[in-house]
DNA sequence: AGCGTGACGAGTA
DNA sequence: ATACTCGCCACGC
């Protein structure tokens, strides 16, 4: 048999190390999908952003975004509540336009996975 | 097997 | 800043 059909609670590996990087971004941070995926050095961007469509629902995904910086699509108050709950650096509007959100700064905003990454390995 | 699609990214116009 | 193209990889038809 293969192990694939254990299924149930058995998340694919892929997926389960996926969501563990996305529960250690600190608050006030986020990582883009490209990040995460050169942070475990498999997969790509998309692949990241497979998982969070189908899991993200069990960790931080607003701390999971692109790198524009756009916030998630259908998702943007929620996200926008949270940054603004953790203080995460946004990128005001250069224009006041109705229906126009704020984007992250990925400037300041963008976490490298460093420090705590090797405390947590 | 081919083809379109997607919670992507970077480059170019 | 917006629009478009190409590269990328897994899924579903």
């Amino acid at each position: 048999m293969s192990e694939e059909s254990l299924s149930a609670d058995a998340l694919p590996e892929y997926a389960e190390r996926v969501l563990e990087v996305a529960e250690m971004i600190p608050p006030g941070r986020v990582m883009t999908y490209g990040d995460v995926a050169e942070w475990l050095e498999e997969g790509g961007p998309r692949q990241v952003g497979r998982v969070m469509a189908l899991y993200g629902g069990a960790v931080p995904w607003w701390r999971v975004i692109r790198a524009d910086g756009v916030l998630l699509p259908g998702h943007e108050l929620d996200a926008l509540g949270h940054y603004r709950a953790e203080g995460t650096p946004l990128r005001q509007a250069s224009r006041t336009s109705e229906g126009h959100v704020p984007r992250v700064d990925m400037k300041r905003a963008r976490w490298d996975g460093g420090e705590r990454a090797l405390d947590h390995i």
